[in-house]
RNA sequence: GGUCUGGUAGCUCAGUUGGAUAGAGCAACAGCCUUCUAAGCUGUGGGUCAUUGGUUCGAAUCCAAUCCAGAUCACCA
């Protein structure tokens, strides 16, 4: 149990003992104490003071003593300043944490919840590249399953790829047009690039034609439903619909470029999956659903045979779930897919790493799968992000206005190398360990670029300024690591257990507080899906280390117990560094 | 128009269920490498927490209204 969940705890006990008044541990607020004060922990007393009927001193005072006479292997000490009880707690406490846990290279772990658990990220469309939104997405997606997994959690990474529609019939069309039988391989170009250069001529010839029917007088709706490109694209997907072998040659051709691409680019970022769906095979699901919800009731058929839901009484509006010519909308085959995960998997929890954009859709999603009884509709949960933009707005794949993924990561690694050399601090490495380098300090960088902020929040990433590798960032706790490391390699095998010893160091003590807090701060990340706190403790956590390496020496300390304490407080710090960065899906160097 | 987000330093962002004098990084300026890796450390300047009102011992945080930005409300996917 983490010091500042069991003040909670003994203070509740102290009131419940002096004042017999039941106060949650919940209620009872407990911060770190401010560096201005003397103390380590605080807890606030105006929230009880008027439930007790007395001046925050007296009750102060009161818990004070009783802590210290009751508890006093843990509160050593305290003092009150305007209604806050200033904590100090036994340098004991701090000396046993570590020798508990310097060693223990499985830090951070805690197996809290057992439950089976879905994420489904990524989910691309395979008529073009993955761009800067889908690596906030991937990125998103693979540190949760890992955070998850950390609370002892069984998770399994999905993918739904979006391999069918009008958008994938578009480059099918426009390769036939144009590409006169070029390959990937013969362009010596990656496969999902290739598609969706196609995609982006459909869309070029599609303005021309738009264009040249609106010049002969025809309004703009019109030209854009008579544009001979755009006919042809949808004969193409009824053509797809009805099983013409010719066009599911092409598109299975096709999509097979695009997902060697795609298998390219989620090695390079690490992006993997237990199970992949494709939607294909899954569009047609849920049809089922929509004939039992009608006969429970859950829908109701309009008079032109249509099939809704009235969520009106949740707040939303009527919902179609099936047109009137019988065929299924989108939310259907997500109905469909929905159970059939639980069918597969037997899962609890059901997560969607998606785009605020469909914060609706999943809203709607949710409720109608709850009303249908879907096993494990409850632990529906939509896992929304905001929008990846430029400065000057946002990304429009048509527009050639995106960021693409793999530009973007080259970009990273090519300017890792440059920072690298221009230091020179890695003699030695060979071509393939300086490769390896690049790529942990590059990914790192941009992976901590998009962790760091709260998933929900928009942000803006300006393509001119490249992401930084100083500060909060992510080379900069990679760097703080392979600095610990190196002391570290140099006093291997010395004893690496600190002798009781008086007081700890203001900076001894601020890193230990902060190491103790770790667990806390993984559940907390759990609790909220969000992996930014992580991101935002391991950097403090690097940046009081290295306050620490500059203030104190450890490998030639003033004397062979703070020595040991002091490589103890390394040790541990290293392994948090690393574990905490692995739950952002970032590994860290020996050196750098 | 309805619903939902968001608005904090020049820029990018933190700020736990309301708590002490609102914090980081970048950028700017001034220092620190003969001593465990300077991708580091120390210091300085920088704020009407969008606006107004309310709730209370106390509000960036809760409530209401207003302004601004975005998303969504398709027999599209």
């Amino acid at each position: 149990m983490s010091v500042s969940f069991e003040l909670k705890s003994i203070t509740a006990t102290a009131i419940k003992e002096l004042y017999q008044v039941d106060i949650s541990s919940e209620n009872i607020q407990v911060n770190e104490t401010k560096p201005e004060f003397e103390g380590d922990y605080t807890v606030v007393l105006f929230a009880f003071v008027k439930q007790l009927k007395q001046s925050p001193d007296a009750v102060g005072n009161a818990i004070g003593n009783y802590l210290k006479t009751h508890f006093s292997n843990l509160v050593k000490d305290f003092n009150i300043i305007k209604g806050f009880l200033n904590i100090v707690v036994q340098g004991g406490f701090w000396l046993d944490f570590l020798n508990e846990n310097a060693t223990n290279t499985n830090y951070g772990f805690r197996p809290v919840k057992q439950d089976k658990v879905m994420i489904e990220y990524s989910s691309p469309n395979t008529n073009k590249p993955l761009h800067l939104g889908h690596l906030r997405n991937n990125f998103l997606g693979w540190s949760i399953a890992e955070i998850l997994k950390e609370q002892g959690n069984t998770v399994y990474k999905t993918c739904v790829v979006n391999d069918r529609g009008i958008h994938i019939c578009k480059s099918m069309i426009a390769w036939e047009k144009f590409a006169e039988g070029k390959t990937p391989e013969t362009e010596g170009v990656k496969g999902d690039h290739f598609v969706g250069d196609y995609y982006v001529k459909f869309n070029d010839e599609y303005k021309k034609q738009v264009k040249e029917l609106e010049e002969k007088g025809l309004s703009t709706e019109q030209a854009e439903k008579d544009a001979p490109i755009m006919v042809e694209a949808q004969d193409m997907l009824l053509k797809w619909e009805q099983g013409d072998q010719k066009v599911h040659d092409l598109w299975a051709t096709m999509n097979d470029w695009v997902y060697k691409g795609f298998d390219e680019t989620y090695k390079e970022i690490g992006s993997d999956f237990d199970k992949t769906y494709y939607e294909h095979n899954t569009y047609l699901l849920g049809k089922d659903w929509v004939d039992k919800g009608l006969q429970s009731g859950v829908f109701f058929a309009k008079e032109d045979g249509s099939v809704w839901i009235d969520l009106t009484e949740d707040g939303l509006d009527q919902k179609l779930v099936r047109r009137k010519d019988g065929t299924s909308v989108y939310i259907t085959q997500d109905i469909g897919l929905a159970d059939l995960k639980v069918q597969e998997f037997g899962i609890d929890r059901n997560i969607y790493v998606v785009g605020d954009e469909q914060n609706y859709h999943f809203k709607v999603l949710k409720l109608i799968c709850q009303k249908l009884g879907i096993p494990s509709a409850d632990g529906m949960y939509h896992l929304s992000y905001g929008m990846v933009e430029l400065p000057t707005g946002k990304m429009k794949s048509r527009e050639g206005t995106v960021v693409d993924a793999d530009d973007l990561v080259a970009g990273m690694l090519r300017i890792a190398a440059e920072k690298t050399a221009e230091l020179g601090k890695v003699d030695g490495f060979e071509a393939s360990e300086l490769d390896k380098l690049y790529n942990i300090i590059g990914l790192g960088a941009l992976k901590f670029f998009l962790l760091r902020v709260d998933p929900k929040k928009r942000m803006i990433f300006n393509p001119e300024e490249s992401i930084d590798f100083h500060g909060f960032t992510g080379p900069f706790v990679q760097y703080t690591h392979a600095r610990i490391k190196s002391i570290l390699r140099k006093t291997e095998g010395e004893n690496n257990n600190a002798a009781i010893s008086d007081d700890l160091l203001p900076l001894e003590k601020k890193l230990t507080v902060s190491l103790e807090q770790y667990p806390t701060v993984i559940s907390e990340s759990a609790q909220a899906m969000d992996p930014s706190g992580i991101a935002i403790y391991v950097f403090n956590l690097a940046k009081t280390f290295n306050q620490f390496y500059a203030e104190l020496s450890i490998a030639n300390a003033e004397s062979p117990e703070k020595k040991a304490l002091r490589l103890q407080i390394a040790t541990l710090t290293a392994t948090t560094i690393q574990r905490a960065m692995h739950l952002l899906g970032i590994e860290v160097p020996e050196r750098m």
